[in-house]
DNA sequence: GAAATTTGACCATA
DNA sequence: TATGGTCAAATTTC
């Protein structure tokens, strides 16, 4: 059961143990990771931000959760989406998107899940099938647009969109946002997801006494819920451009060559 | 030859 | 009417 499900049936204290759970283990993690980073390469300061935003996110759900959440009782609507004009009208199912929702108002088949901002190719464990890119106005780079492998099969209606964010100026580190759109109903092929980076956007640190450094971040707004553990955090080197190309199969190939050379890693593999 | 990706066009929404 | 999401034919890859 995941999160959304565990709030709509009452089950928030829970999930919010659980939260709590994964907190202290992301702490243990920084503790080990941290010494190992050399602080003169960027990469302590890039793994610090990583941590403080994943802190921030699961504070955001805790808070959304505590607080309580006058969607939570809402049940999806199940409608029928029916495109005018195509040749194969799609008769599936979709999830009916509350209309508030900021910055994908124009999607109107699926429900926004969460989102993923990844320095790497981001293998989550689905199989994905690219079928659309787009150039989007004021965006330097193209969206990839992804439905899940199993939609034929299974009638998957999970999609993602694949988008490489403005950079900080400095040109080394490239950032993709991705974002989930709809549940998966399909069963997974067993495949952890082990090379997550980064969750959100924004934090604001606020320092708090008695807590050590890790958890010394809280949240000032709210974003999607993220569905997937971090007990996996793994920060791999800058990527190229096509990487944006990337179907998971690729990832998985690109991560499996990664893995193999870390820590002694180079710039060269990616070239 | 099948499967996956690319790409231009179509359609819905703001 | 501009923009973004999706479709489906064409193309590429395996």
């Amino acid at each position: 059961m995941n999160i959304l499900e565990s709030s709509t049936h009452g089950g928030c204290q829970a999930v919010i143990n659980e939260i709590e759970h994964q907190r202290a283990l992301m702490m243990d993690l920084h503790d080990l990771i941290l010494p190992i980073l050399d602080p003169y390469s960027g990469q302590e300061k890039l793994v610090q931000q990583l941590f403080q935003d994943i802190f921030s996110c699961s504070s955001k759900v805790i808070s959304f959760l505590e607080l309580g959440d006058n969607n939570s009782g809402k049940q999806a609507n199940l409608i029928k989406y029916k495109r005018k004009g195509s040749k194969n009208n799609m008769e599936g199912y979709m999830l009916e998107e509350e209309p508030k929702e900021v910055g994908n108002k124009r999607r109107k088949n699926a429900q926004h899940i969460g989102s993923v901002v990844t320095q790497a190719p981001y293998f989550d464990g689905y199989q994905w099938r690219k079928y659309g890119q787009k150039w989007i106005s004021k965006a330097k780079h193209f969206r990839s647009y992804y439905r899940c492998a199993n939609s034929k099969g299974q009638g998957c209606l999970a999609t993602k969109t694949v988008q490489q964010k403005e950079t900080d100026g400095s040109g080394k580190v490239r950032l993709f946002n991705v974002d989930y759109y709809g549940q998966h109903i399909c069963k997974k092929d067993g495949i952890i997801h082990p090379y997550a980076v980064e969750t959100t956007s924004h934090s604001v640190p606020i320092v708090h006494d008695n807590q050590s450094s890790i958890s010394t971040f809280v949240n000032n707004d709210v974003h999607g819920i993220q569905d997937e553990s971090y007990e996996n955090l793994f920060v791999v080197p800058d990527m190229p451009e096509y990487f944006t190309d990337f179907t998971d199969i690729e990832m998985a190939r690109a991560l499996e060559i990664t893995s193999m050379n870390l820590p002694l890693i180079s710039e060269d593999i990616w070239a």
